[in-house]
Formats: C-alpha cells, sequence, structure tokens
DNA sequence: GTCAAGTTTAGAATTATTTTAATCTGATGT
DNA sequence: ACATCAGATTAAAATAATTCTAAACTTGAC
C-alpha cells in the first residue's frame, strides 16, 4: 500500500465513505487526463467530473466555473479557461462558435451539428445522421476540410 | 433647382469633377438608404460605398475603418460600429460567425455559404447552389428556422 | 432660418479572455 | 519520508472587441 498522495479527498466536501450519488468513473477520468498527458490535478480532475459525468453539455468558461463554485470546487476562473483551452487540445471537448461574444465548449465528440436559439443563447445537438451536407465544391488548393459545422439558428416562430 | 445641402461634395477630396473612376452609384446608395429608413449622411454615404462599390466583401469594423481612413473619409470607429449594425438590422448586410473575437459583415446577400480558413482568419462564398443541406431534422416546437449555416474550416494541407 | 429629431463622436465603460509573475503541487529519485 | 523541479494554479493586471454616455453637430421639415 504504498500510496503517497494521490488520492483527490477533496474534490468535493462530502462524507469519506460518500453515497456514490454520482461518483464511480475516477480512474476513467483519471485515464482520460493521462491519456492526454495531462497531469491530473485537484482542479482537472474535479472540473472534467462536472464536465464528463452528466451527459452531453455546451458550456462556457464562466458557466463551467459557477458550476465549480456549486460544488465546492474551488478553481478560479483562468485555470478554468487553461483547462478548457487543454482539454480542447487533447481531443476531449469541442469548441462552438455560434456567438461572438461567448465561446462554447461542447462535451459532445461525436459527428454532429447544432440548432442555437438565437434568444436564450442555447445549443442543442443535431445528430451527425439526421443533417446531409452533400455536394461540397472543391476545397481550395493546398487546403483540407477540417471541419463542416452546420448551425441551424432558430427563434420563436411569431403569431 | 431647390437644392439645400444634400450633395455629397466631401466623401473623398477628389477634384469636384471628378474622373469616374469608380464613383456614380450615388442615387443607388441613396436610395437604398432612403429605403432603408436610414438618413444619407455624409458617413453612412461614404461607408455605403466603400461597402457596396466593389464587389462581395467580408470585413470587420476595424477593417472597414482602416478602408475609410485610407479613403480619407473621417469617420469614428464608433460610427463604423452603428452603421454596420444599422446596415444589417436594415438587410443590407450579413452578419457571421466564425471566430468568436472578430465579428464579420457579408456584402453578400444571396444565399451562400462559407468557407473559413483558420489560419488566416479570411473568409470564401461557397455559392448556395454548391451545397445542400438536405434533411433537416424538425425544429423544435413553437420555433421557426431563421437560418442555416454552413462554414467549412479549412487549413493547409501538411505534406 | 428655426427647431426637433436623428447622428456623430471622444472618451469612458463593459465583457470576455489572456498574460504575468508569484506561489504551490505532483511526480520522481533517493 | 524528503528534496527537487517542471508543471499547474492563481490573483491581479493587461488586452481587445465592442458598447455606452453625453455633448456637439446635421438633417429634413416647416
Ligand atoms: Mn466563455
Ligand atoms: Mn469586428
Ligand atoms: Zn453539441
Ligand atoms: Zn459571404
Amino acid at each position: 500500500m504504498t500510496r503517497t498522495s494521490n488520492t483527490p479527498s477533496d474534490i468535493a466536501p462530502s462524507d469519506d465513505a460518500a453515497p456514490a450519488a454520482e461518483g464511480r468513473p475516477f480512474s476513467q477520468i483519471l485515464d482520460r487526463l493521462r491519456g492526454a498527458g495531462l497531469r491530473p490535478t485537484r482542479q482537472r480532475m474535479a472540473l472534467a467530473k462536472l464536465l464528463f459525468d452528466g451527459g452531453d453539455r455546451h458550456l462556457t468558461a464562466e458557466m463551467l466555473h459557477a458550476d465549480a463554485q456549486s460544488a465546492n470546487v474551488r478553481v478560479s476562473l483562468a485555470t478554468v479557461y487553461n483547462t478548457l483551452h487543454q482539454f480542447h487540445r487533447a481531443g476531449l471537448l469541442r469548441e462552438i462558435v455560434v456567438d461572438s461574444q461567448r465561446t462554447y465548449f461542447d462535451t459532445n465528440m461525436s459527428d454532429h451539428h447544432h440548432f442555437y436559439f438565437d434568444e436564450t443563447g442555447e445549443l442543442s445537438d443535431i445528430p451527425g445522421d439526421q443533417v446531409e451536407v452533400a455536394a461540397l465544391p472543391p476545397v481550395p488548393d493546398g487546403m483540407a476540410v477540417s471541419r463542416v459545422d452546420v448551425v441551424v439558428r432558430v427563434r420563436p416562430a411569431d403569431a
């Protein structure tokens, strides 16, 4: 039992023998970070947990930061930004541009597109197979497509 | 000849009998502004000219402001922003989001999509008929599609 | 020409994000 | 366990795009 100090004991101020309301996949997250060459620090672990534990999410740095505070995780906003970008580079998150003035990160890495609700600034997924982008024109010389984004902007239908 | 002071005489410091190198469509622009319920002020006329005189363009407020300065048109950046948004509301310009941190305006109002060159931050048009977005999923209840944007992100092919 | 409403603008304010530089922590070697 | 240091976190300052404020100017109508 050579445990140095790896155990993330204070990720949330819960009892030691927590009721496992949501918290098994520690090793999963750990592996994910390790696999990405990122040290599993307290804050990265906590953020990863918040990000990946509950289904697909679209969020901004501010939102994740708020989430963290709610969960009694102490992280600076700067770290949230750092972490989001690192996760993005590591291929764990997608960055979505639908609104200048707000950068969204998407935990859903599968091939898909988005509805964007202009009013509320919210995003929702459109499964990749429900949109068909047919017949792309030839890509400019020496260039390669890195991604095709389809954004369906919607607003409340009037009357 | 009841001309009060409508003649935009100092849009550029050129001779009075200019060689017409590029400058006929004054009435066109005038009508466009009037039609949009916007007073044809010196700065709006000048900006409209810069915007609509030479083919399709994708530009930011800063870019247009620089353009104006080059053309010896004195406009504040605030006015450029105001004007771009007014033109947009009036349906003379399209606003494109491809890069948080930069708002592009597009003088091409026809139905079309875009290539986005991540490296350089440039945009180029893809004619509407060269992309087919087939099979959109049902739009969420009470919502109506206001626009479908397809952005093909490209980058230099490596090797 | 007069006047009100609409415009322009300098400069301050806001907001999202990045940078700085100092401090801390995790991993490794002993 | 202990030292060590590259890598991580952070408070605070800096940046950059955009918007706001309020005062000064134009426009269009009468
Ligand atoms: Mn954000
Ligand atoms: Mn801009
Ligand atoms: Zn998504
Ligand atoms: Zn365009």
